[in-house]
DNA sequence: CAGTCCGAATTTGTTCACAAGATAGTTTTT
DNA sequence: AAAAACTATCTTGTGAACAAATTCGGACTG
């Protein structure tokens, strides 16, 4: 075994964990603009839009090439995308766009329901006039790139909404742990973006909660929280079913 | 799509006719106790026991001859350790067990009890006989734990016991959320585990569950469940300030 | 004497080549 | 001709060398 260049240095290793008197809050390295980030947001991205469907294979090489890169990179980003739930990982096998069976959809759009919903309820009243601002302009990006049929700008202008909506109630772990679940369920998004009427509906949604935010409506938003959800489950379990029949 | 490097070797062929001999742990499909997941399970339990305490340095190098294994595994599970939040990577300069403020630690407290709540909220009524007797006996492990002084026998029953509890809910996305942030806590575990106090109280909450369990008193097992998370969570907070002062 | 700059040692990050595992297509045997 | 086995090829997994980055110590200069 690897006893070739185990032991080059002395045993002694200079005891590091004594810096720990100074203040905990560190400087926060803040972000990883690297290459295999770049991997992962763009494989999301397709998945996403649907140019990559379940049960699509992903095969390393040929990513390295669409990626001008090598697969130790691409090789991170897969494991990456299969800790968000995104893809699937079989052992010598490779990875592949995961696939979610109805009953999957069901709980994880449950979770989302409940931290969601912890978030409108949390959230101090009154929000401050520069933030409804902010969600203003947001959804009025959201609205545009509806318009325009820019799917690629809808998902993105969705996303920034809400995670202002819900930065504004102040738990971070609960934030992270919001856009985690969604993120797993990006691989259905795209049964929500066939569908006009359905991007319509999500506009109106948002139109809605600003104006209960202004006016501190708090069960209002409650509601209008629970309803966001709901159809995105309800089409792709509608699609689901259409193909494969009803037995679930 | 063979562009630029595709190193065809038809060479290579040892094929030493059939390996099927050997089917110890025949389908090993779903399972990974492959060596990067073995390093990830002895970190955590390190961490969790205090052998390795928060703002340590955790040096690769080291580790591959502490695990005997190279380095690439020992990444991977750093990166691993990275998403579960129990250490901290700073690019360029390597890994550290995570420490967390008490704010962080408030919020994810505070999630936590929203979503063990709802999983106490949606299980089934009654809960069939087997389940309560499997809970039983894992709490008589738990128990034995504590009297053993057994830390590690204490954890390891700990999460046996909760993943039987709230796998009753039926929601695997709510019992895999649930242990996600559970293991964000684990740098700070070994407050608790060092207040034998704390550990008794431990011990009477789990009873007074699985009582509730039995006569189906939901009421009852949500305020337990709520009461169950406070003192983890205070412990570390009074034992932070002490260290740091109240500037918090 | 203080401050800065350079260099060595340590540690992480990247790259490449090879080995093992799996699938599919072809051949051989019954 | 059908089934089993073998081979050829594709794909993932592993290991080790190489390169970049950071830190610490000492020397040099203002």
């Amino acid at each position: 075994m690897a006893t070739s260049k185990a032991s080059r240095k002395p045993a002694a290793r200079k005891e590091a964990a004594k810096a720990a008197a100074d203040a905990p809050a560190g400087p926060d390295h803040a972000r990883e603009p690297s290459v295999v980030s770049r991997i992962t947001r763009k494989l999301e991205e397709d998945i996403v839009l649907g140019r990559r469907h379940p049960r699509e294979r992903l095969v390393e090489q040929d990513l390295c090439e669409n990626f001008n890169t090598h697969r130790g990179d691409v090789r991170l980003a897969l494991f990456e995308l299969e800790k968000k739930g995104i893809v699937q990982r079989i052992p010598n096998r490779g990875a592949i766009v995961r696939d979610l069976s109805p009953g999957e959809v069901t709980e994880i759009y449950g979770v989302r329901e409940e931290l969601e919903v912890m978030a409108v309820r949390i959230l101090p009243f009154p929000v401050p006039k520069d933030d409804i601002e902010r969600l203003e302009a947001l959804q009025a990006e959201h609205s545009r790139a509806v318009d325009a049929g820019d799917l690629l700008g809808v998902y993105y202008s969705n996303v920034h909404f809400h995670r202002a909506l819900f930065g504004l109630c102040g738990n971070r772990c609960l934030i992270e742990t919001i856009e985690q679940l969604a993120q797993k369920v990006s691989g259905i998004r795209s049964y929500a973006h066939a569908n006009p009427a359905a991007l319509n509906a999500t506009r109106r949604d948002h139109v809605e909660m600003i104006e209960a935010l202004r006016h501190s409506r708090r069960d209002d938003l409650i509601a209008l929280t629970r309803r966001h959800l709901k159809p995105a489950a309800q089409a792709y379990i509608r699609a689901y079913r259409q193909r494969f029949g009803d037995n679930v």
